[in-house]
DNA sequence: GTCTATATCTCGATAGAC
DNA sequence: GTCTATCGAGATATAGAC
């Protein structure tokens, strides 16, 4: 975690220990002891570099939130196709969820409590800016059915659907595991096929129909 | 909510509360006295009725299970086709997420929370009886490749995919309406909308090539 | 900066009158 | 069954020595 350097080694280990007991047990059910221990700290400590618990946390979502608008960004890079796009979008995407399981916990927690921090600190980064990351998902889908690449399909549902595919599978492991005990034993492989999975049949659901009959 | 009539008035406004209060702020952030108020009733009688609050929330929990089982039942209905089934797997589970949504929210709380208690309670009945919904939808869906209804592709990838695209709107509904406004004015035509949206982009995605399937 | 000891507070749970 | 008052555990937060 590069952006972590305006921390000093101590700050820092405190840090990475709250974002992990945050979201694993939530907002509530986090203990501060807990997080002393995993940083190998006091917890006397914690107050004194953090004011109070809220300031951490608020300090580990704020951080969380910076983390999943670069994800954003990376993940639509320019690429010279809407295939191409797309497939680098759900690549990046589940990659992204899968090695910051963490953050992806504590936003979804904050999602099931009612999104109000969430909206407050992303809604202009969401919204008003035409770069930003739905905008320009939407933008680019558009044009690739006006110019007939793909059929027309509404692209904020696509966008949703897209989104949720890459995101809930990490929600919802423990069942996949349960139903497909080799999703866990052959875990990196699982998920590249997750991402195969995803785009191709996003792909050919937006695919022209009849294309090569010239309907 | 029918099978509720196992309980008294009282009972019943108390566990309405608390699936409310519990699905809102999860198991630890919920506080009793909340739980008190939107039953109406004074706190002393929380504990009264059901003996304390791991007791409540395992009794509600065990209850959100039950539906939970039931919607996926209903969900798989037996109809003719894979084309059938799909769709009205699809309306039937986002009906049911879009109605339950308390039920939904536990559940995924749950999960986050690593999932154990799901995990115990629905192993049985979600793996070794071949009725169960997931082996059900993979094996409808193995049979229709098989007689080249629809083209090849990973039912159980599938399967994750859709109840994904199914469950995940509701939980990002923070996020949709912020970017969409019209999602919240519009809430029914919206969720009706991505009924349409989630079944067509599936089912066109797993058209056999180059085959024109009308609807 | 670090630690021990302790203050303060919140919340689940109970006692006991009615 | 219902209520008021209160206890006690457990957690956050601070004081103060080093």
């Amino acid at each position: 975690m590069a952006d972590l350097d305006q921390y000093t080694d101590t700050e820092e280990r405190i840090f990475r220990a709250a974002l992990e007991v945050f979201s694993k047990k939530g907002k509530d059910g986090a203990r501060m002891q807990e997080i002393a221990d995993r940083a190998d700290i006091n917890k006397a400590m914690l107050h004194y570099y953090f004011r109070s618990k809220a300031k951490l946390y608020d300090e580990v979502l704020g951080f969380v939130m910076q983390r999943a608008l670069s994800s954003f960004a990376a993940a639509m890079q320019e690429t010279d196709t809407f295939e191409a796009m797309l497939r680098t979008f759900i690549a990046g995407y589940i990659d992204f969820v899968g090695e910051h399981q963490a953050v992806m916990r504590l936003m979804v927690n904050e999602l099931l409590a009612g999104g109000d921090a969430l909206r407050r600190k992303l809604a202009p980064r969401l919204t008003s800016e035409p770069a930003a990351m739905p905008q320009q998902f939407i933008r680019r889908m558009q044009a690739a059915i006006d110019r007939g690449e793909i059929r027309a399909a509404d692209p904020f549902q696509t966008l949703i659907t897209v989104v949720s595919s890459c995101i809930f599978f990490f929600i919802a492991f423990p069942m996949v595991r349960l139903i497909n005990p080799e999703a866990t034993a052959q875990r990196e492989a699982f998920i590249e096929a997750r991402k195969a999975h995803v785009f191709d049949l996003v792909y050919h659901g937006l695919a022209v129909k009849g294309k090569r009959k010239g309907r």
